[in-house]
DNA sequence: CATAAATACTACCAATAAGTAGCATATAAA
DNA sequence: TTTATATGCTACTTATTGGTAGTATTTATG
């Protein structure tokens, strides 16, 4: 019950980025900031700049760079990206037929956890960090 | 962001069970019930055993059986036996630093989520289940 | 144009979770 | 005491996730 490395990454190194949304940063910076090996990094930047988050810089002076205001993207988008919210969103216990309709017998029960995740990851934007806070490892 | 597959299976078979609590189950008709595979459900049930949920009868005419009243067992308890609860109540970023006094980017906002979490395994027993939904495969 | 400093891509390796197979053990009852 | 019907244990296989290595590509700058 808990995020994959790979999203806690993404997140980590988005909300790093967004302390300073206009600053271009390199892998190398990332990968000393926050504790994620190098080559992983690398592979999961390429992904978020395939997702739109960020674009990449190739050449000499290259690094990665948000393509929009950080006030657009919100964590759930994220997520989505790197490991599918749909997993949350599936049934608690796994049955395929469980739907609101016909809900299994933890249904109701759960539904309040599902939602305060859903609004916690929909509301919150990378602008709406405690940027003061812990951000690196 | 999902429950394992052990402990969604731990939850169906507990909650299955729950409906007549002082009955004893097999493998086998679990197996049928539920849509876990054989041998992993045996293999499960003996961990449950090991845990103090249900006691297991050997030989012909064996089974499982619950060794305490259904309302004394808590989904906290469960899930925390199969897949440890502490997965949940770490930072959510990952940060190995992060704690009440020195909070992540992320802290507060996700401390809802993890209340809200903790609250419904914590006051959930297996005699609070909605036994006329979905319970079975 | 050569070089340095960056990202991109592909293929492989390791760790963990999930699932399978086979044999051992226990016990009620004919 | 044999047999049928249960669970228990150990080792193996498979799938997924996380991590690594090496090489190719891009581009600013002397």
């Amino acid at each position: 019950m808990k995020l994959t490395k790979t999203a806690e990454y993404a997140l980590r190194i988005l909300i790093f980025m967004a302390k300073k949304p206009d600053q271009l940063y390199t892998a190398k910076q990332l990968v000393e900031e926050l504790n994620v090996s190098d080559k992983y990094l690398r592979r999961l930047m390429t992904d978020l700049s395939k997702s739109g988050f960020i674009r990449s810089v190739q050449g000499r002076d290259g690094g990665y760079i948000f393509t929009k205001g950080t006030d657009k993207i919100f964590l759930f988008d994220i997520v989505h990206s790197v490991e599918g919210m749909d997993k949350l969103n599936g049934c608690v216990l796994g049955f395929e037929k469980c739907s609101c309709t016909n809900p299994c017998a933890m249904h109701d029960t759960w539904e309040h956890v599902r939602d305060e995740l859903n609004k916690v990851f929909r509301q919150t934007s990378l602008a709406n960090m405690d940027f003061e806070k812990i951000l690196r490892y």
